[in-house]
RNA sequence: GGACGCUUAGCUCAGUUGGUUAGAGCGCCUCGUUUACACCGAGGAGGUCGUAGGUUCGAACCCUACAGCGUCUACCA
């Protein structure tokens, strides 16, 4: 980094950007925090002779961070040719705005980073959209929580809008951070497009889409049994709903004395609340009973009068209980829904506050349900009505937030109807297939359609059964929140007009008699925002060009455990709202577990926190963790020790460019690219054509994996052949043939290229180190290897495939028969048939056999000798205490094959296999009998010569 | 209760529409001449693919049942 050479360095670089392409504006409507600096910072990397033993990777991963954001290159239309480019793009899911970055965010990013630099180096106009989330009601008790500890007072002390004031200053606060974090990640995101779900872009898009909804009769405001957490003072919707299990006890009682059917209860309290008994359609027990009233004095002193209808419904269970059920509608989803296909009366006897309420008995008004619970025990004990109790165990519904037990109860709420008909919108540029523009169809058939009809695919294809379940067992979705922090529902109320007014602005006298209005205070389900991210990130409903350029996005990618509650919601509000799909596929990746396979959580203490990891072994590192063996849709494990095996890899990859730019006269010097006119044939070897191949065949398997979202194998592919191949074999065969300029600069060139989108640090700081034309001049940009016109040598292939099998085998004699590493060994090849093909290769053989190597007609008497499908390889024993028999390697080899030939030929000797598998699988047997027979024969050849 | 998934080498996992002598990484064992890399190199051991049936010329892969594990989901009061 001090060098001398330093200086002049930064001034031809610089002197390079002027040469640089226009940095075009962004779109007006977009702030621009990243605008490109005219200077760009002193030039951070190494000359190529610098370059340490070592990848140290926090020496350089800020500051080329910083530098891509400077360029310019993360908003697409500073790419070159732009406006010709084919649009790609992605909206990042939106992290909690007050969160950090976890291991599950780490993954999000290594994915989708990828599919955009490589969508980038692939022509695209690639758009990668950030944002963060409101996270309404975590928000809120977080701040809530803290000021109670803080100040021991509650948000009803301070007022809607004090509280409000402290959320967004806390939000304020804290979204810097995870921003911070995304960048450490290496996120190529446009950042001059930032989102937030409760800011003026996106509120005006949910107030649009509400009031939209409203006029078309699919937003409503009704009465409804909703999930009631009393704590948070809140509805919940379903899917914030958990369940746990808990035991209970199960009492069997009777009503009153008069009444005929036992029934059975572990809350018998709610009974108060009851205005049928249900039993099965089916069961003979009950059905002389069924549709007949009945009054009962329950409860004692203070107690309800109820009415009791007999109902007969499917719901019931016969067996359980006594199978007769007391229908309490108020204050059950399932009676709540009996209700309504039964037409019974709702008796509302618990309160928001968790409290019976007057309905319920002037004795039991006031009391928590616990305590009428044993008043009313009490009761029936005392009046002799409990016929039995049983322990049972039972679930129980719970507020994922604070885990109080859920009580269902009616409120007026505001809805959206999924089973209501509305008149289809049609996109005039992407309409959805299959609806024709106006018909009537709901949004439940909409949501299914386009997924049915692979519209929007989901990777895996499983996670589509996941998807049509929860659609069908989709309710009206109950959209209003009684807390304060969120997006306002856009409705306000007159005193003296009957009905609401839903408008997208502020409404601040009564259109229809001028009178005062109120805005309802509750604020709506933070999914109903952030089911419009695809489209109000991208400017709707003001339309600045971003829409039409950029909306279908092409992929979401997310947990599989958000499917049902936010991709779901954003393909229901976006076909609604737009008439066409939000994306074109739908990626769910698995969640990220611990070495033990257990769920990171900060309790068990068990997270690996990627901003940890990541200085330690490098940002790049990480990426590689997540995104090799993990499959789609399935968990996935991660250790430090897996993250330190990836260093191991960048570090690998460092050293091979180390080697290679020490290969090269004068360092400090760029490097031309080289391109394929570059390498003729004429000066190629077979090692050369060999490298050259495989290099051609690994860039396609790894774009086409890449294409079909197999980030795993794509990297395994790319791995293997950057270690294996490249590495261990064409680096050392080059070492010997020498002279390798353009072949290793050309495979090293592509082979940056290739690893670029998975990590992209390292990646940047070697083409930096080497190959960059000027400051501004960056991998990230650089065009993908054009693998289809690369040229193939099947035949080199095969022939440097039969010298690598020789020197295989005569590492592993050495090996065997402990022949010591500084000794170097007289190798006999007998292959009439492959000699020239070895001969050609015969320096390569020699040096990495460490052998001299001799053809002959026959192998010497006595030697060690191990037969490959080139022929014999042998070597001559030493004398050397405890070297094994010379036969042994022999006669292992012979067992290995016989046994083998056996197989085979039984095999083809089977006519139903013969006549009835395909020819070209019954040549292929043939084939390898054949040669498994003569390599047989020479080994027999082999040992009837003892040894 | 319903649905889905998983079960392959000591560990973590691949296995691309049924045809391989079943692979990788880590770990393990042996050995290290070679200044790109010990965050390395060479060689090696290790699996009757959960169990039992079935379909097929042929099954890790398809079907059935069972066992274990996991996830989501649900209205057993």
């Amino acid at each position: 980094m001090e060098s001398q050479g330093w200086c002049a360095h930064f001034l031809k670089r610089v002197a390079g950007l002027s040469r640089g392409k226009k940095v075009r504006t962004p779109p007006s409507h977009l702030i621009a925090p990243c605008r490109k600096l005219f200077f760009p910072l002193p030039y951070p990397y190494l000359y190529m002779h610098e370059m340490p033993k070592a990848y140290e990777p926090q020496q350089f991963e800020d500051d080329t961070y910083a530098r891509w954001e400077q360029s310019g290159a993360f908003i697409p239309e500073n790419l070159s040719d732009f406006e010709t480019r084919e649009p790609y793009t992605i909206v990042v899911p939106p992290p909690n705005a007050t969160g950090t970055l976890h291991i599950g965010h780490a993954t999000m990013l290594a994915i989708e980073d990828s599919l955009i630099r490589y969508q980038r180096m692939n022509g695209k106009r690639a758009l990668w959209v950030p944002g963060t989330d409101h996270a309404a009601l975590a928000t809120q008790n977080k701040v809530e929580k803290d000021i109670f500890k803080a100040e021991g007072v509650t948000r009803h002390d301070l007022g809607r809008d004090e509280l409000l004031r402290r959320i967004d200053a806390f939000v304020e606060s804290k979204r810097d951070r995870i921003k911070f974090q995304f960048r450490k990640m290496g996120a190529s995101l446009d950042w001059s497009r930032e989102a937030f779900t409760l800011d003026a872009p996106r509120s005006l898009a949910v107030r649009t889409v509400f009031k939209k909804m409203y006029d078309d009769g699919l937003i409503y405001r009704g009465n409804r049994v909703i999930n009631w957490c009393s704590r948070c003072a809140s509805t919940l919707s379903d899917d914030e709903v958990e369940s746990k299990t808990r035991t209970a006890t199960l009492y069997f009682f009777k009503y009153d004395r008069a009444f005929p059917i036992t029934i059975a209860s572990t809350q018998p309290e709610t009974k108060l609340g009851d205005t049928a008994v249900a039993v099965h359609p089916s069961d003979e027990r009950y059905a002389a009973f069924v549709n007949k009233n009945f009054t009962v004095a329950f409860g004692g002193v203070g107690g309800a009068a109820l009415t009791l209808r007999v109902i007969a419904d499917h719901a019931v269970e016969k067996e359980f209980g006594t199978g007769a059920l007391g229908v309490t509608p108020a204050h059950s989803m399932v009676d709540y829904q009996m209700s309504l296909q039964h037409d019974l009366p709702l008796a509302h006897i618990i309160g928001e506050d968790g409290r019976m309420t007057e309905a319920a008995g002037h004795e039991y008004a006031g009391l928590t349900t616990n305590e009428a619970r044993e008043k009313v025990v009490a009761w029936l004990r005392a009046e002799r009505l409990i016929e039995k109790e049983e322990e049972i165990e039972q679930n129980v519904p719970i507020c994922s937030r604070c885990d109080t037990e859920i009580i269902p109860l009616p409120k007026l709420q505001w809805f959206v109807a999924v089973n209501k008909k509305f008149k289809f919108q049609q996109s005039s540029r992407h309409a959805v297939v299959g609806i024709a523009a106006g018909a009537e169809v709901t949004l439940k058939e909409t949501m299914r359609h386009v997924v049915a009809t692979d519209q929007i695919s989901i990777i895996p294809e499983r996670f589509g059964k996941t998807y049509f379940h929860w659609i069908e067992n989709l309710r009206d979705w109950c959209i209003s929140r009684q807390i304060w922090y969120g997006h306002r529902i856009p409705v306000w109320y007159c005193a003296s007009c009957p009905d609401p007014i839903v408008s997208t602005d502020e409404v601040v006298v009564c259109p229809t008699c001028s009178g005062a209005v109120a805005q309802d205070p509750d604020v709506l389900d933070t999914w109903f925002s952030s089911g419009t991210w695809t489209f109000s990130t991208l400017g709707w409903p003001n339309d600045n060009g971003d829409l039409a350029t950029y909306h279908p996005t092409d992929v979401l990618e997310t947990g599989y455990d958000i499917l049902a509650c936010w991709v779901s919601r954003m393909i229901l509000l976006t076909t609604y709202a737009l008439g066409e799909v939000p994306f074109r596929t739908v990626y769910l990746h698995g969640l990220v577990r611990d070495a033990d396979g257990r769920k990171m959580s900060k309790s068990i203490g068990n997270v690996i926190d990627p901003l940890d990891v990541a200085p330690k072994y490098g940002t790049d590192a990480v990426r590689l963790a997540l995104l090799l063996g993990q499959t789609p849709g399935n968990d996935s494990r991660m250790s430090e020790e897996k993250i330190a095996g990836f260093r191991n890899f960048t570090n690998k990859l460092w050293n091979i460019s180390r080697y290679i730019f020490s290969q090269v006269v004068g360092s400090g010097t760029y490097q031309r690219l080289i391109t394929e006119s570059d390498l003729t044939n004429a000066e190629l070897t077979t090692l050369d054509k060999w490298i050259l191949s495989r290099f051609a065949a690994v860039a396609r398997a790894f774009s086409e994996a890449i294409e079909k979202f197999e980030f795993s194998r794509a990297g395994e592919v790319l791995r293997d052949f950057t270690w294996n191949e490249f590495a261990d074999w064409y680096l050392e065969g080059a070492k010997v043939e020498g002279g390798k300029h353009d072949v290793l600069h050309y495979v090293l060139q592509n082979l940056l290229k290739l690893w670029h989108p998975y990590m992209p640090f390292v990646t940047e700081v070697i083409w930096q180190s080497a190959y960059a034309r000027g400051a501004d001049d960056f991998l990230m940009v650089a065009s993908w290897p054009d693998y289809g016109a690369m040229a193939l040598y099947p035949e080199a292939e095969r022939e440097f495939e039969r010298a690598q099998r020789v020197i295989t085998a005569v590492r592993a004699m050495r090996s065997d028969f402990g022949v010591p590493a500084s000794a170097v060994v007289p190798v006999t090849v007998v292959s009439p048939k492959y000699a020239p093909v070895l001969a050609e290769q015969k320096l390569v053989i020699e040096r990495l056999g460490r052998c001299t190597l001799l053809f002959a007609d026959a192998a010497p008497d006595g030697q060690l000798a191990s037969v490959i499908e080139e022929g014999v390889v042998a070597i001559p024993r030493i004398e050397a205490a405890g070297s094994p028999d010379a036969a042994i390697r022999l006669a292992t080899e012979r067992d290995e094959v016989a046994h083998y030939i056996e197989a085979v030929r039984a095999k083809l000797s089977n006519d139903e296999f013969v006549g009835r598998a395909p020819a070209a699988v019954v040549e292929r047997e043939r084939a390898k009998l054949d040669e498994a027979v003569e390599r047989l024969g020479i080994i027999d050849a082999r040992l009837g010569r003892g040894g």
